[in-house]
DNA sequence: TCCTTGTATTGACGAATGTCGATACAGTGG
DNA sequence: CCACTGTATCGACATTCGTCAATACAAGGA
């Protein structure tokens, strides 16, 4: 059954058509290698996915220190490159700073990707 | 053989549950960090998507080296990256060579990358 | 065979990246 | 006000990356 009509995570409308159908402008391509490379490494793969994996969606950077081999600072500068990207946002709440993924940015690079299917 | 034109596939079926479900692995996230590194270019990701939306889903470099104001060698090596990364494939035909996109590689990108609708 | 055209490799360069230790900043509790 | 803990910034360093000109390699045609 054709899948495309479901409901699915697509993200934004006009946003995101899929990159194989029509050549990307070369704004977009900035803007979508930023995003990209904000993904290029895998310590913020990492992150990225336990951020996500907690309940609640968010995660204080306590919880994310431990489970690396890098430093704190490391993480910290880490964790940035994902805000800057657009890909997390954070939030100080008393001692501690949260951070929880934007679902809209990740389904937005998810629907660039998508192929047809190979015959 | 041109490829048929066929509904988007979804998400893959095993290798690539969204890795906002659960915490990626050191070793998937070295690969997949890889494969975002090739997509972590403005040049490479003009490339993919210009091959991608030439009739018959493949390009001769000849088609490539054009619209760019990069030099040759250059549109050259980003192609290299983009193959080794598995994220295209190329073949020489007589004097031309010839580069696609491989489906699944961006498919499994593009499921990974999935997430949860926003509320 | 030699020439010509298309593509890849080499070597070099400046710029960007990932990492660390040291340190600064923000809140909480004494 | 001070000490303590959690997080961010700074400065430095080695490594990787994107780019080019020069050159090498591959295939076809004279």
């Amino acid at each position: 059954m054709p899948k495309q009509e479901l409901p699915v995570v697509q993200a934004a409308e006009e946003c995101c058509a899929p990159m194989v159908r029509e050549p990307l402008g070369e704004q977009d391509a900035a803007e979508l290698a930023r995003m990209f490379k904000a993904l290029a490494d895998p310590v913020r793969l990492r992150l990225l996915s336990l951020i996500a994996s907690f309940a609640g969606g968010e995660a204080c950077v306590c919880d994310l220190t431990g489970p690396f081999e890098v430093s704190q600072p490391t993480i910290s500068h880490h964790l940035k490159v994902l805000r800057e990207a657009g890909l997390v946002g954070s939030e100080r709440r008393g001692t501690w700073v949260y951070y929880w993924v934007v679902p809209a940015a990740l389904n937005r690079l998810s629907g660039l990707l998508q192929a047809p299917v190979p015959a």
